[in-house]
Formats: structure tokens, sequence, C-alpha cells
DNA sequence: AGTAAAGTTGACCATTCGGTCAATTCAGAG
DNA sequence: CTCTGAATTGACCGAATGGTCAACTTTACT
């Protein structure tokens, strides 16, 4: 396939189980997105193969079309679902309270959904590294409102003398990078660092050090406090 | 497919063109590797179709058969070159020097690299998020190494307190994450800043912002520096 | 129990895929 | 020019893919 953009608006999950929402096939959908976002966020749109999706969620693959009409339905359930999750934990950076504590919140909570939807985060990626042609308006739209509203947040925050004059954006999108990183690219981090269990031994280790750098990087910490924190032992290369 | 993961060593190109290399269909080898680094880099392995990188290379399908036997080859191909490209990037952290200049000349080297070779980072993601079936050993081997032996120079650094406390292999972790976030995730950016000329206007502005965050987060300024740099009107959100 | 709808399944189809191959052209050495 | 190996090409093949369908089973409601 080269293209999947067709139908324009996609008006609901537009498929069968047709009246009743507590339906009884209900199950089965979600076991079919389940395994959907796990093979999707491994070979992307066109690697896919709907029979894997089916083995994987333990069905013929019969009856994931009859869910869901088309591969390219699936994948937009899925997409959009995984965007939602996404743009949900985008959440609301407090104005009030102090800078630090709303990054250091924010920082935490993006590197939680790392650690417990890693498969959404590479699906995501998968995407995004893909062009995005799904997701593109809802990026162009929705995402590029919330940087614009959040980053004026930042700029009131610098002009008080509480933040490094960072460009808002470029700031977004290094927060997002480094709580991502530990999911998207698992395999790396698990290859150079040769750790048993992921994701005790990683994200034990990350939250503290990402959170920190990132809050020292941007500037928020307006004492000069102790450059030396006091923990290690986290990971082991 | 499902797993591709054959033949053991690879000993060579392993292909025709034998004897003289600089042969003449040296530079159809070239261009099939670069249309073919462009589509697996949106497509990933098993998302990418050889008769598409035919058509991009200029030529019928069964030509590119003719230099790579399989796809598998030429994707093997392909990432070692890419892969190539990254670890020689690694360069050399000079121990020596004094450790800003020295992350600051990494850092800018990294995102030069994204800026110039995007496609090569954007296959290389692909690559990991997909669980790097391919490169998993090199990233065990060299790239463990590597970071074994800079993460080294790390540690001496902190222990003379010119470096933030930081377990050295999340360091790197983050600044690769940074680095390659503005190739890898171009399509995100551009929808977000809605920029004209991504290469100009977000890579300038990157720059300064990008260096500037991870010298000041991995505390590689002893001296309280201006926390409120001066330099704006990168981006426009 | 009876009935209608929802759900399940495997056989089946048209298309596309990676890969092969024989026929042909091209390039260079003698 | 002749000859030889490299290079080019399109036709072709078997396997895999997304999707359809008719037959069948289960569920829910009266």
């Amino acid at each position: 396939m080269e293209t999947y953009q067709d139908h324009p608006p996609l008006g609901k999950p537009e498929t069968p189980s047709a009246g009743s929402a507590g339906g009884v096939g209900e199950r089965q959908r979600e076991r079919i997105i389940r395994a959907a976002t796990g093979v999707f966020s491994r070979k992307g749109y066109d690697g896919a193969r709907v029979d894997e999706i089916a083995r994987k969620a333990g069905l013929p693959k019969g009856n994931v079309l009859y869910y869901f009409k088309t591969k390219k339905d699936l994948y937009r359930v899925v997409i959009e679902q995984v965007l939602g999750l996404w743009l949900d934990a985008l959440g609301d950076i407090a104005v009030d309270g102090n800078p630090e504590a709303a990054i250091r919140q924010y920082v935490s909570r993006k590197l939680s959904l790392s650690r417990h939807y890693p498969e959404a985060s590479r699906l995501f990626a998968m995407e995004v590294i893909s062009g995005a042609p799904v997701i593109s308006g809802h990026l162009s739209g929705q995402l590029r409102n919330w940087v614009e509203d959040k980053g004026g947040v930042f700029k009131k925050w610098q002009e008080e003398g509480q933040m490094a004059k960072i460009d808002p954006a470029h700031a977004f999108f290094m927060i997002w990078a480094v709580t991502q990183t530990y999911a998207d690219f698992e395999a790396q981090i698990q290859a150079v660092t040769a750790v048993e269990d992921y994701d005790t031994e990683i994200y034990g280790g990350a939250t503290t050090e990402v959170v920190e750098v990132l809050v020292r990087g941007l500037g928020l910490k307006s004492e000069a406090s102790e450059i030396l924190s006091p923990h290690d032992g986290a990971t082991r290369i």
C-alpha cells in the first residue's frame, strides 16, 4: 500500500455492534485493539499483517475484519486511541504553582506514561516517523494549540525570571524526546545497559535523573542548589 | 514476513560487481542504497516494497535484485551503513579539554548529523523501535563498549566536581534523544511550529537551545552564569 | 421454546509481493 | 571488429496479503 488517507472525517468507531453499547463483542473489540497496538507499534501500518493481529488476539482473521471492516479502519481507531492518551497526558501545566514543581510533575507524568504504555509510545513514534499521514491534522490542530497555550505560561515564567529563556516549543520538544526515548528506544537502552528488569531498573533511575537534568537545564532552580545530587546505583554499564 | 535474521555473519557487500571496485554499476548501487534508505526510513523493513525502492531509484525491480540478491540483503547493507554513520559520529569525547566544551561539541555534532542525514536517523529509529532485530548485536557490542568507555570520562569529571552526578548512561540517552528528535519527529515539530523552512528555522534555533539546556542540565557550568541567555526569535508558535 | 440479530469460522478470491530467468544490450579488452 | 562478461529488462512464478462470503453457532429477548 502507498497512502492511507481516504474517507474524510471518521464519525465514530464506524463498525458493527450496532446499538447496545455494553454489547457482548465489546470485549473482542478491545482484545483486537490491544493486539493491533502491539503489532502496529513494531511494524508500522504497512508492515503489519491483519492475520498476525488476529493470531495475537486469538481469533481468526475473518473475525477481526468483522469488527473492523478494513485494516485501515483498525489502524485509525488504534492510533486515535493512542493519540487520545498522549493528548490527555499533556494535561494542564499549573499556571499558578511554582514552575519547578509543575515541570517536575509534568515530566514525571510523561515518564510514567512511557513506562506503562510503551507500545502506545512506539506506535505514536512510528506514525510520526512515517510522516504522520493519519494524525497530522491533530498535530497541527489540538497539539499546536496546546503548545501555544502552555508556551504562554513558559513565557510568563521567563519574564518573571523563574525559567531560563528558552523557546517554549523547543522546551517541549526536549521534554517529549527525553521522556519518550525510554519507551521508543527500549531495545537500544536494553542492549547498552544489559539490565535484567528493564521496567524497574531503567525507569527507576530515569525518573530521578531525567527530572533533575530537565529542571536544571530549563533553569527552574533559582537557588544554585547542590549540583551533586546523591543518587546513583541505578544503571550499570 | 515475520523475522529477518537468517544467514549468520555477512562477510562483505555480498553482491555481484565482482572484481573491479571502481566498477561501472557502482553508481547504481549507491543510487539504490539512497532510494532504499528513504523508503525503509518511512516504512520500516516489512512495510517497504522492493518495487517502490526500484521506482524511486529509477530502474526496474529486476535490476535492484541484480545488485542485491534479496530485500533482506539490501536492508542489511543500508542499515549497517547508517549504523556506521551513527557510530562514527559518536567520535571521541575529549578526556582532557574542559567538559563543557567537549559536550557542547558533541551535542552540536549529533545535532548536525540529524540535520544533514534525517533519513538515516529515522531509519535507525525505525529499526530500534522494531526491536533492533538486525543491529542488536552491534548495540550490545560496539555501542555498549563506547558508552562504558566514555562513561568513565563522565565519572572522572563528576568526581572532579565538573559535572553533575548523573548516571553516564542516562546522560547519553538524553543527549541522543534530544538531538535525534529533530529528525525523527520532524513531522510533529513541523505541524506544531508550522515553519516554512524546517531546516533553517528549526535547526537554527535548536542548536542554541538544546546545547544550552543540556550543558546546564548536566551541570557543566560551574559558574552560575546568566540563566537568562539572549537568544530567541527562533521558532514561532 | 422460538426467533431474530449478533457473532464466528474457514474456504475462497483478486491482487500484490519477493524473487527468478531467459533474452537482450552495453562496455571494454584484444 | 570480435568476443566476453557485466548490466538491463520485462515476463513470469509461487506465496502471501487484504478482504469477501455463505454457512453455522451463540446470544438475547418474548
